[in-house]
DNA sequence: TGTACATCAGTGAACGCGCGTTCACTGATGTAC
DNA sequence: TGTACATCAGTGAACGCGCGTTCACTGATGTAC
């Protein structure tokens, strides 16, 4: 279902990680706390935010399971860093689809992109359940956040595509304001229901169908 | 900011739960099941799913930590009559705020019907968290799922509120298939964004113009 | 109505487990002279 | 360029903890005669 280059070049990682417990493996790892959060995003992965435990971390990183405390002050401090880089795995996904949109017309370039996002949105959360879990369960997050790149953070990419909408004259100004939660909620919601709610038995032919009704009303109630 | 008849009159059974540990507790309880689900409830309330722990529950009914195996094969099954409670107990706020609806006009009384169950959804969600992530936790769930009275499933309340809609001629028929699914998504994600997404931080007042754009967003997209 | 006995619903002790964190350590690296 | 030494980044053992689950048990209840 998915076409994804993001996902995939994380998922080549995986040999680059194993192998660092097996071979050459230097006493001074030089990059360990990297290697510390590829392994977090793997096992985050499979088993969501629960099995982003430090001592499995570490072993799946090859070290020993308290080496970890020289890159993170604690348990709380490596989760918050796997779920940052899940984050922007989202937002890679939603740039990633936005990109290959291809409309001449402005105005309907818009909105295909925009809609693009959305449906990016959704598949990420049914094809990567453990990320996007994670990605939103970094309970203490503060401000430090791990400042984000645009391209990393799903919100920006969301506010870019609102104002190319207001840009073409798709979206009144005065309904600009916010916009973001409103569009962010409906796709959050949805992706929430069908993973953990009601939604979750849904095949895919009928989540494709409420993809399409959520979308819908987003675009019409903007 | 609520007058919760329903959620105050769980908070009371506190001392029915406490009370049982220290005075004229029989050997054969009689009441076990019931009052293990309570205890959990209230667990959850203030640490979510994770804190309803077999233990911990066990401990707050006053009772042994093996006691529960004679009513639950086991912890998730505790867990899953918890969340589907927790589940009920937003349910039931929604209905009565249904229910305090006083419109005359049957189109306007439609329509603040459903904003009504909208706001008492996103409103369970802020203050009660824990009752709300918890009733989102039931990972197995099942066919089982406690069969709900319709006074207990939010989804049920949502239908009535569409159908309604149908009805007053406020939504045109074509309209009404799958937005239960829209309408559910939009409020759900803003609740969920509002805990623990990039909304966290909002203001009482931000949060009231959040919840108020994504309802007119859907109000206008049905 | 009384009694024997099966069943039910609790108890208390113990199991093995994996966790986060701390400690004293040691090998590798980098820097000052 | 060589050497002494401080600092850095790992290791291995150990801590205490709370968990879910199982076991053999015992007191209370209900039923058959």
């Amino acid at each position: 279902m998915l076409t994804l280059t993001t996902l995939t070049s994380l998922a080549l990682d995986v040999d680059t990680v194993n192998m660092q417990s097996r071979a050459s493996r230097p006493y001074h790892h030089g990059n360990l706390r990297e290697t510390l959060v590829e392994a977090g995003v793997q096992l985050a992965r499979s088993g969501g935010p629960d099995a982003v435990v430090l001592r499995a971390v570490s072993r799946q990183a090859g070290v020993s399971h308290n080496a970890a405390y020289r890159h993170f002050a604690d348990h709380d401090e490596l989760l918050a860093a796997v779920a940052a880089r899940c984050m922007a795995e989202l937002a890679h996904l939603m740039a990633e689809r936005t990109r290959a949109v291809r409309v001449r017309d402005p105005v309907r370039r818009a909105q295909a992109r925009l809609e693009a996002i959305g449906r990016a949105y959704v598949a990420f959360a049914v094809s990567e359940p453990g990320w996007f879990r994670t990605a939103f369960s970094g309970h203490r997050a503060g401000p430090a956040d791990e400042v984000a790149r645009p391209d990393d953070d799903p919100y920006a990419l969301l506010s870019a595509r609102l104002d190319e909408l207001v840009e073409v004259g798709a979206l009144p100004a005065e309904r600009r304001p916010g916009a973001e939660q409103a569009a962010w909620s409906m796709v959050h919601g949805l992706s929430s229901l069908l993973l953990d709610g009601p939604l979750r038995d849904l095949s895919p032919a009928e989540r494709e169908h409420a993809t399409r009704s959520a979308l819908a009303v987003v675009g019409r109630g903007l």
